[in-house]
DNA sequence: AAGTTAATGAAAATTATTTTCAATAAAAAG
DNA sequence: CTTTTTATTGAAAATAATTTTCATTAACTT
């Protein structure tokens, strides 16, 4: 595993003339600058599927930019979330868990909570019923209530398959 | 305003013998008490369609029983959660709050969340479109992941119309 | 009426998250 | 490249919602 050190800065960083696709480019776009842990904690972040805490991040951001402080990753959290590009949710568990807002159509899901164990189960099922349901209703909306949307979760509450089993 | 006393108990509770079909019932036949606490708890809980705070309950209902504590509050709310007759919520503003489970079919609606000023709608449009997905959509996925659905919750996330005017 | 035990409330503890502030480093300017 | 500017950082302290503890009370049972 490889950590990030100051001297590995410019290979890791795109170059600044260079007008950046990336993270980078997304930072500056909005006023803030491309730092060191904001990299490590999204190297993070993108790596997972997993809904992580913010000590979660921490602890794994950790192993690779040593330095890093959990404020830092409460601060960027905070801030991408901000930016609409990290999803926050609440499953019950008393801290907030994350994941990076899907790139593709595919990766558009959401959440079976298990009430029992706190389990998470993604699912992408019914993706056209649900978009051909969202649009009208994100248009119906938006409309009646002059409500900008720009997100939305739905969230099943149950019992999994293991938990009903243990009982 | 009526405050609650002990005096008060057997008017403001069912009797013993009679079969009661409201909230004592409930408790009962999950093994709990009804008490004081919790029937004040509870009159606040209906009286409002407000999403209350637990802090929001206690200084509520210690106005009609002012030996009521914050902390039993927390409990009956945890209570009455897990029993599936309140729903809890996390809007994003740093405490749960809750909302008494529909009755009537008319009462179902779902939320707006105005991400700039944490301002709650209501709304219960599309209750048919909505109830059609829903259908199909718990039906798939509790055969698929073996996973008993009890609830869900919808929320979409924006900028209320206010918001959208003072930027 | 007496007994059993769940429920209560005050106070203390816990813990996720936020704030403070001096030090650091990213972007801009020279 | 060097200097300047200022956003960002991290350690420590503060905050605040929620939970735990434990002796007391009251709901239900006998
Ligand atoms: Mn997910
Ligand atoms: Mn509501
Ligand atoms: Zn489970
Ligand atoms: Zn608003």
């Amino acid at each position: 595993m490889e950590t990030i050190t100051n001297k590995q800065r410019k290979v890791n960083m795109p170059g600044r003339g260079m007008m950046s696709p990336g993270w980078g480019g997304k930072f500056r776009g909005c006023g803030y600058r491309m730092t060191l842990p904001r990299q490590a904690i999204l190297n993070v972040l993108q790596k997972t599927k997993k809904h992580l805490s913010a000590e979660d991040v921490y602890m794994e951001a950790h192993k690779i930019f040593p330095h890093l402080g959990l404020t830092t990753v409460y601060r960027t959290l905070e801030l991408l979330t901000d930016m609409g590009e990290l999803n926050k949710f609440d499953f019950g568990d008393g801290r907030a868990r994350y994941e990076l807002m899907e790139i593709s159509e595919e990766d558009h899901h959401h959440h079976l909570v298990c009430t029992k164990c706190k389990r998470i189960i993604n699912y992408s099922d019914f993706v056209d019923e649900e978009l051909e349901f969202l649009k009208r209703a994100e248009k119906g909306l938006s409309k009646k209530y002059n409500f900008e949307i720009n997100n939305h979760i739905i969230q099943f509450y149950g019992v999994c398959d293991k938990c009903k089993k243990s009982k």
